[in-house]
Formats: structure tokens, C-alpha cells, sequence
DNA sequence: ATCGCTGCAAAAATTTTGCAGGTAA
DNA sequence: TTACCTGCAAAATTTTTGCAGCGAT
């Protein structure tokens, strides 16, 4: 149990296997959905899609479109979306077999992320589950503090 | 450690303690911040700027003055604010003396909420700020799942 | 009598949608 | 060819802000 450090394994998924899952479900292999594909594959954190439409190639598609697709690519458990708090969705991709489960750690001054691979014991979810009569149940954690660097002013 | 049952103690801070608490921080108790807050003590479950708007008497007052209200009893530790995954932040009152720590169990379908106190161990925390350098280490973390009502379909 | 607070209106920021044309399969 | 997708533009949401006047202290 410890923190990640991004394996390559996490995320050097070829773009060709990202495509073919869309592929698989008979969705079509766009430009900007490759261009998106291709910028989240680069970035080792989640991504406002405001973000991903800077990170873009020259304005390689449209705000809208980039909405659209993380639409789609969220049905599709292709990302996974995350809320820190500022009214921005982020997105960070899901690497095929891999459910996505894991938190951030997030520093509340200068909003650098670092992943997270720890979690509490699925007995307190499944109990918590178990009280209440719910089924199918999730959970977000998100962790918040000062980084080391906004630690010295 | 078991489900919270909205205890009284939690929801029975008179109106005057809330109001009193601003007071002692030199801020002024007028209609709409009275309206706010006795809204808020009537709502066991996180509400949105809109759902206190509509719930306050007969357009008591303007929305903006609730968001700037919301971000007043925010930085005064009196309402915590919660995000549960729709673009919409939630509040809810903090009791004095409580830290206001808890959690929520949401219903994916209907959107009923389950109050959950319970928590995983601190040191969790502890040792993911430790080997990460972060300090002022806090966290949200809420269920999500399909209660009794929704799995009868 | 202050100065903070509010209402109103306008703006900003984020996300969604309609539609006509373009393109992957 | 034929759906599916995209760009563009407009709209819908959520939240913030400017300003003049009102009101709590």
C-alpha cells in the first residue's frame, strides 16, 4: 500500500488500443477523439476539458466536441470523472482492465495532484452498505492539504 | 460507529446561537441571513443555493445574496459545502463545537442522502500526508449506490 | 451616521443543445 | 451510402460582480 508513481503500465496503454476500444463498440475513430485520447494519455493527471482544449494541437477540435466525447468516453468507463472542489469536472483516463479506483491528493494553495493508491478496508463500504439496504455502492475520496513547496512562504 | 440518526443535538443549535456566532464575528444578522440559516436548520440533508431559495418564504431573498451568504458561512466554519457529482454545490450546517465531519451515502437514481459517520482510521491519513510532505491534511469522501426503494423496479 | 449588506441587473464561467454539413466505416 | 460526428452558434446552468440604496449596529 503506498503511493503511486505512475507506472508505465498505468499509463503507456498505445493510443491504438484506446481507439480499438472504440472501435469494439462500434464508435468512430475521429481526429479530435484521437487528439483527445492522445492528450490524456500525456498527462499523468486529470484534465479540465478546458484544459484538454488548450493541450490540443492547435485548436484541433471544438470546446463542444471535447464535451461530447467525455461524455462518451465516460459511458463507456473509458475515464473516470473527478470534482476537487472549483466547479470543474476533470477527467484522467482509465487503462483498459483497470477499474480506475484510486484518489488524489490535492494541495489547496497551488492545486498540484499527486495520485493515491491507498483506500480504506472494502469491509467499512460494505458494511455501510449493508446498514442502509443500498446495493452497487461506489465511493469518492479525495484527499486535500499543503504541498511541501506552499509550505515555506 | 453506525449510521447517523440526525440527533437532535446535531440539528437544535437554537436560530439565536447561529445568529449569535455572527455577532461575535461582527457581521450583521439581517432577514436573509436569518432565512438562510433557519432554512438551513430545517433540512437534515446538504442543499443546494437553489433548493434554499426555493424552500426560503415567499422570494425572502435574492439569489446572489445566497451564494455571497453561502460563501460568508463558509469561511465562518458554519456551513460545510459538498459536491456530489451533478455541477451543483451542496451545504449543509455545521454545529458549534462539531468539526462537522461526516459523510453521505447518495442514491444514484433518486437522489435520497444517508447521513454516514462513520470513517476510515485516521492514520490513513496520517501516513498518506507523511509520505507525500502535505500538512493540514482533510478529505471528503462520500457513497454512492441505489437504495431500497430504487432496486424494485 | 457608518459601513456592511441587499436587490437588481449584467457578466462570467461551465456545460448542453440544434442544425447543417462532413466523414468514418 | 449512411449513420455518426463535428463545428458553429445559441442557449441553459451555475456562480460572480458592480452599483446604488437600504438598514443593522
Amino acid at each position: 500500500m503506498k503511493t503511486r508513481l505512475h507506472s508505465k503500465t498505468t499509463r503507456q496503454e498505445p493510443l491504438a488500443d484506446l481507439t480499438g476500444r472504440l472501435r469494439k463498440r462500434s464508435r468512430r475513430v475521429t481526429g479530435p477523439r484521437q487528439a483527445i485520447l492522445e492528450t490524456l494519455r500525456q498527462h499523468a493527471h486529470p484534465l479540465t476539458n478546458k484544459e484538454i482544449f488548450a493541450a490540443m494541437p492547435k485548436g484541433n477540435c471544438d470546446l463542444a466536441t471535447i464535451y461530447r466525447s467525455m461524455h462518451l468516453l465516460e459511458e463507456m468507463g473509458m475515464v473516470k470523472r473527478f470534482h476537487f472542489g472549483d466547479g470543474a469536472a476533470r477527467f484522467e483516463l482509465v487503462s483498459e482492465g483497470d477499474d480506475g479506483h484510486h484518489h488524489h491528493l490535492v494541495c489547496v494553495r497551488c492545486s498540484q495532484i499527486v495520485e493515491i493508491e491507498d483506500c480504506f478496508p472494502h469491509e467499512l463500504e460494505e458494511a455501510i452498505a449493508a446498514r442502509n439496504g443500498f446495493k452497487a455502492i461506489t465511493h469518492k475520496l479525495e484527499f486535500f492539504g499543503v504541498c511541501p513547496r506552499c509550505q515555506s512562504p
